[in-house]
DNA sequence: ATGAAAGCGCTAACAG
DNA sequence: CTGTTAGCGCTTTCAT
């Protein structure tokens, strides 16, 4: 049961006066070497820590970073995430991670919330609607992810998904497949349309019909993926799969193995993201990997260096390169 | 391009004093409804919103709580904080999340900084370092779930963890199986080792002999799942697994079908936790379930309890009921 | 019902 | 190098 002790307080037993003790806990620049070592070991007998937001009040400075993501529990949100954390943390930032849950006005809730000077930047990973973007004040830093919105004066961090919505078919169709389904999440955020251009531009380049037919919109849960997958099935034949999410791919291929489909003699199907369980999956499936990580680091590094560098960061957008894992969903 | 405005910009246009416009702002008590309808129209008007630092500093209350996880990317986390969240949002509270990569350091790390008055409680799940859990302050309000450390005065909160082993190991039974694999992960937290108790019990009720050769520990990945598996494989005729975890399940299930085991006429599989790949994969992984979101919304309405009832709440666990889902993976 | 003034804990001029 | 003095923006006595 400790009492909180204040910097006055400190600076009573250091006997020295408050502002010493301030300059002993930042700079350290302007104080004898000795009385900083004192006022040191007082703070650390008395277990003092600097209150925060007092700091902050002062200083505007919170050293705190605000994520939103649209969904946690999507894996990819919860790595950028993780490893955007991570570099923070090294450079002696917190994270406060907001989850938007794909929902306007929670988004919009948490944009003003980050912005009531809790933080010091924000890195938006938005969930799509343009309007909440007006919400950010012209001098917050921000670094917006994988989710692009129409505003070309801010920093954009995102996968090469047109390359990769390429790669996909161009692997499906190396492999022999002639009729290659497009399965797009209903919802329609950046990625997926350009993962859909990379897939017409493959299948134009290899002279392969563009079939609207073949173009399947779903959202992401098993039953409704099911019940796409059989429509189609009744319909029409076909011998490749490009999923622009392994979850899709996932819920995809066992409907497909259900109806006694051989994979991947018979249909081939590719995914994307390149989660966990598309490694554990049975049969293991073949997608595209994005560097997620670095993504997260780098989005890290941004907003820190528009922070700490004064001379503005010019608004220019990353695309990180992707990368085709071969596994067993794919001859 | 909006400047910042402080209340006190706002009194001079309201031609009143700050704390009237305080008033107005806050409990509404001890003012002309008059002169506030004007306060807030001038607040309106010129986009005013308060500093929350400024009110925290004078009112020692942020109204965020931070939740600390071992591991955002495990979709049981992931639930647990999005349903902790939302509850927490409509009590007007916000979550500040952290992850604490089940490293000691940086859980460390983040219970000083939430201590830090940035927060007015904490959510806490451990990463099973009990030496951290001396870093709380007696009077910060606090919650554990999930993992359970050695503290009896903490507020706990949990699923029925015994129970679901037990239930999880009595299906197998009653669907014959003889010789039943316990897979936990290497991880010891207080879940896995109820379950573990569970499975126990249930082989003592039915009269099965407990073989510590079956009781195989390993970490999640799929390669170590491999090995293990192939391992005992060559060793041990078996017909049934127990896993811990879905993703224990999962793992297993792939190398199994790879050894040419036929899913669920020769081995039969139960995980643990109803993640979204449990329905999704093939076959359906026969689970149990856990009540996350009730669990997660629990937390947050004790620890606002705690926070905004002055009377203490009395240290109690809460233990959540868990269920069998039937999918393919067993008879 | 309202305003003046004090102060939350800290940092940042400004003297010395 | 160190102490004194002002505030940061807000809430909260204490007068009136």
């Amino acid at each position: 049961m400790k009492e909180k002790v204040t910097i006055k307080e400190v600076a009573r037993l250091a006997g020295v006066s408050v502002s010493t003790v301030s300059r002993a806990l930042n700079n350290g620049k302007y104080i004898k070497g000795e009385t900083s070592k004192k006022i040191i070991e007082v703070i650390k007998e008395c277990g003092y820590r600097p209150n925060i937001i007092a700091r902050g009040l002062r200083t505007k400075k919170t050293n705190s970073i605000g994520l939103i993501v649209p969904d946690i529990t999507n894996e990819f949100f919860a790595k950028i995430s993780q490893s955007a954390e991570k570099k923070l943390n090294e450079m002696n930032y917190n994270l406060l991670l907001c989850n938007s849950g794909e929902n306007k006005e929670i988004e919009g809730k948490y944009i003003k919330a980050l912005l009531d000077k809790l933080v010091d930047g924000i890195i938006f990973i938005s969930s799509g609607y343009d309007e909440n973007l007006s919400l950010f004040t012209e001098n917050t830093p921000i670094v917006m992810i994988d989710r692009k919105i129409n505003s070309n004066d801010i920093i954009f961090i995102t996968s090469q998904n047109e390359e990769g919505g390429y790669l996909a078919t161009k692997h499906l169709i190396e492999n022999g497949c002639k009729k290659i389904i497009m399965l797009k999440d209903k919802k329609i955020v950046s990625p997926m349309i350009s993962r859909f251009k990379g897939y017409k531009k493959a299948l134009k380049d290899y002279g392969l019909p563009f079939n609207p037919n073949l173009v399947i919109e779903v959202e992401i849960s098993r039953e409704a993926i099911k019940e796409k997958i059989l429509r189609i099935h009744n319909k029409i034949k076909f011998d490749g799969i490009f999923a622009g999410a392994d979850l899709l791919a996932i819920g995809a291929i066992k409907t497909l193995i259900k109806l006694d489909y051989k994979i991947p003699d018979e249909v081939q199907v590719v995914g994307f993201d390149n989660i966990t369980a598309a490694d554990f999956y049975n049969p293991g499936i073949t997608t595209i990997s994005q560097q997620i990580e670095r993504m997260g680091e780098k989005s890290a590094q941004i907003i820190v260096d528009i922070i700490e560098k004064q001379e503005n960061i010019e608004p220019k957008s990353y695309y990180f390169p992707v990368k085709l894992i071969k596994r067993d969903s794919t001859k």
